[in-house]
DNA sequence: CCACGTGGTTGAATCGTTTTAATGCGTACG
DNA sequence: CGTACGCATTAAAACGATTCAACCACGTGG
């Protein structure tokens, strides 16, 4: 069915070590016989069978991916810069997603170790480093993402969550806010746990100000709105007048629950900023403020990295960028 | 460096061809026999090799996803709907992202096509259908996502667009609007011409109405604030009271154009309806007016008339989901 | 005239898993 | 007592591309 090297070689009238050659290195074969090879390759319809020749090589040209959250614009932003840097060498990018789920997480580590992949770069979840560690002792390069290791032992390249989150209440506390509540969870993830350092830190910085923090399941639109319900039915005399939420999507689903028929003025009543900055923060009911993080550039730096501890250029290697505030309608100053 | 079933089979003092079974018909081994597989495996640190075994089967577990933009949720939601079906049979999906482009999308064709995926599901862009006819003739199963061909030669499932364009329209004009203008393409783009052409047929309907067809390069926020751009700089008789535009990422950067700086009002100067209805258009500035498909849905029925179609268990089936008006508050009646 | 390169090409070995026909061994049955 | 059968296991042959040592023919320089 399937036609093989062998095949071409038949027809060609050549063996199969010269179509190899032709294939991977035209420079070594007369031209004649190229020119005769791969009118063969043409007429029969010859593709390359991958798996053969990575069962060869011992390893394959796709990079593992695992992010906690595809429908999360930030997470396609690095996946897009992940797959511009792997392009450049000609491989591949394969994309996980772990939903916030250690079940699926280690399913995706499990699956790319069978596919033995040149290296994974991974948003991990909770502290199953030691599912990462034992990769990495079998030989696989791992590089964390949006995340670092208090051991030095990975690679890493990451944005300063902590000064992310101090930024965004440092804002608010500048156009006057008091009562703030951080919204966001579970807390297991670092990137939430570092914002909420950042956001304390601010705080404890100004002598009335005050946190409070309202736990989510998770990181999505649909849990920030049910944070937002939750704001909104309380005594008006109860309520924050800030919300920083832990990325954009929380504070989407914030500002829709909030503003729900009539409901309360965003930035009048509550101020509010998310993270991340995604495309469309700016097109929100409110325009939304938020913390900018260099996401294609993250992913780009992990696969070079990635390729960098690969071939013993370097070993661990740090990277750490700078979040910036940006600032929109929703955490206006009070009319 | 790694181990294989060999030295699995070594330390377990037992044929090769054992473990390979303690791997894939445990039921066939002796339970004493399993189990000192199994602590050999473990104390090993046994992983397969993917390779080597599709290698031998002839084909991998995984599935090709082609899609015109990953950073458009509509096509994520697919995804996810795909991979759902998938990881029901075992399998994984391999995500491919053609950016409106004809070079990628042929890459990862061939790329998918180098790794013998077991089918590939494909949102093709213009008419490369002979590339495509090629694939399938080699023996790989095709299945044409949010697209239908005329000689009805490839399995596909699809929303009927022209219904989605005309209830769009007809939607406008029962609000009392006129003169619309359809913002979207590349036209080569058979979902951007079905959605025209329904337009076309609303409009065609009613006597006083005029339809206007404004181009874009593609179907991005980006584009969409630059035709969105044109519309507002023109003098105010000249511009149309709706806007259709053939999806709701176009739709969000027509709306923020549109609302730029004291501009123009949506919905009472112009209104404004999408496509897709994705989470963020209800988020939007002004809550988005849109026409619902089914995504998830259409992603988990291509993988199903997938599978089914490589088990021989039917040909060319066609399936077509029917879209759906959503309305909110970008088409309100003018106040 | 012979040894010695050189540019091209060959064939066999290899990667690690799965599969299949064959084998051994014990038990039940005629 | 011998045959037959079932069960557990084995050994060897695939799968298809790559690589590497060997080889060949043909000059060229000594």
């Amino acid at each position: 069915m399937t036609v093989s090297v062998r095949d071409v070689a038949a027809a060609a009238s050549v063996s199969v070590g010269t179509v190899s050659n032709v294939l991977n290195r035209p420079e070594k074969v007369a031209p004649s016989t190229v020119a005769r090879v791969t009118a063969a390759i043409e007429e029969l319809g010859f593709v390359r069978n991958d798996a053969a020749r990575q069962l060869r090589a011992g390893h394959s040209r796709s990079i593992g991916l695992v992010v906690l959250d595809v429908r999360n614009p930030f997470f396609t932003d690095v996946a897009r810069g992940a797959e511009d840097r792997a392009a450049e060498e000609g491989m591949t990018i394969l994309l996980g997603n772990s939903d916030e789920n250690t079940d699926r997480e280690r399913a995706y580590l499990d699956l790319f170790e069978e596919q033995r992949v040149a290296g994974v770069l991974i948003s991990p979840l909770a502290d199953d480093l030691p599912r990462l560690q034992r990769l990495r002792d079998r030989g696989t390069t791992v590089v964390l993402v949006d995340r670092e290791v208090p051991d030095q032992s990975f690679s890493s390249v990451a944005v300063d969550d902590v000064v992310g989150g101090y930024l965004a209440v440092r804002h608010l506390l500048d156009t006057g806010r008091r009562r703030i509540a951080f919204i966001g969870g579970p807390a297991s993830i670092r990137q939430v746990a570092d914002r909420l350092e950042g956001a304390r830190r601010a705080v404890a910085e100004t002598d009335d100000a005050a946190l409070e923090v309202v736990a989510t399941e998770s990181l999505s639109v649909l849990a920030g709105r049910a944070a937002g319900e939750g704001v909104r039915e309380r005594a008006a005399s109860d309520r924050p007048d800030a919300v920083f939420a832990a990325n954009d999507l929380l504070a989407m689903g914030v500002l829709q629950a909030l503003m729900m028929q009539g409901g309360i003025d965003v930035p009048g009543e509550i101020a509010l900023i998310g993270y991340d900055d995604i495309d469309f923060a700016s097109a929100a009911v409110v325009p939304l403020s938020s913390i900018r993080q260099p996401a294609e550039l993250i992913g780009y730096t992990a696969v070079d990295l990635m390729l960098k501890e690969a071939n013993g250029e370097s070993v661990q290697e740090r990277v750490l960028f700078q979040p910036e505030l940006v600032v929109r309608e929703s955490t206006s100053a009070r009319s």
